[in-house]
DNA sequence: TTAAGTTACGTGCATATACACATAAATGAG
DNA sequence: CTCATTTATGTGTATATGCACGTAACTTAA
């Protein structure tokens, strides 16, 4: 039950008596970044628990419901996506190796086009169910009002933040 | 202007007239979990765009933020941190080779402990400055209210999905 | 048409993330 | 003390993330 139970350099309890005080302004975790992407942590792997019925991590399934039977090019998905262009590129490959997306000819030759396949359509309407499973889970667990809150919170958070990147480019 | 003009497999409009009444309910991003994602990402790079005088990631800074000058278990790291274990393995040892930390031998043979070099405690004050620069600059540019907001949201979500973690083990 | 500039992409690298396995050390029951 | 169990950690594998470079294809000015 204490897994901290240890002697020789001690498992670090903060237990200092007089220490918080003072120290409270430089102390580990008002960083809103971190506390951001922790929660993203937690928050994928509760996504993950549901998905893994249908073997797809988060990002693929987002990357899937992005796409269907219209060509799209590489870039253009990845503005959708709002992800870098290179991650993409990588993260196609396992739906393309199991046959969901397929490459298809553009007219410029310099772009790559993406397309769901007939066997990804249906899979990706499979894991829309799972997905929408984990969705509710998580609405369930957290509270419909504060899913709905939270939504809002990021998305003004997301727009707030978008003219920050491009201003020093 | 207009980088999506293509002619072949057409850069995707969401065009078709009558579309996007039936499909708003299955259409992509109601998923709390991709738009944390995808804030995350924006945030981190927020971050690190002035990190980057230091050259660290922000990873790097939340587990140097976590060390001092008393030995520290991985495992009590990776959960103070609230991450995975071996995700910290292998996120310490770029601080190792700069000579900011060290590991230091633990009463029980198993563990390894870790610690703040002096080196690496001076360049933790040097990194918290420009952390400190970033944290103000994000508080600025979102608005104080909203940050604080949004912290307490990221807080509240990150308590109640704890439980959700241990549930099924 | 040709040279310069722009655009769409790939690859190498470093880090982040976590699951499944595998192992050595410590602990506890007999 | 010995064996089963538990604990602390490492490694392999797969994906995620994005920066710096490098290249081929398209566009445009001359």
């Amino acid at each position: 039950m204490n897994p901290q139970a240890l002697s020789g350099p001690r498992a670090r309890q903060k237990s200092s008596p007089a220490a918080g005080k003072h120290a409270a302004e430089l102390l580990p975790l008002p960083c809103t970044g971190a506390r951001l992407r922790r929660l993203t942590r937690r928050m994928t792997s509760f996504y993950e628990q549901r998905l893994r019925a249908v073997g797809l991590k988060l990002g693929q399934y987002s990357v899937l419901v992005h796409l269907d039977r219209e060509a799209q090019t590489l870039t253009h998905l990845a503005d959708q996506l709002e992800m870098d262009r290179t991650t993409l590129t990588r993260g196609l490959q396992p739906l393309i190796e199991r046959g969901w997306v397929t490459e298809v000819p553009g007219s410029d030759a310099r772009q790559r086009c993406f397309v769901l396949t007939a066997q990804g359509e249906r899979f990706r309407t499979e894991a829309q169910h799972h997905w929408r499973d984990a969705q509710l889970a998580l609405e369930a667990h957290l509270g419909r009002d504060f899913t709905a809150n939270l939504q809002a919170q990021l998305d003004q958070a997301l727009d707030r933040l978008k003219p920050a990147l491009a201003e020093d480019n």
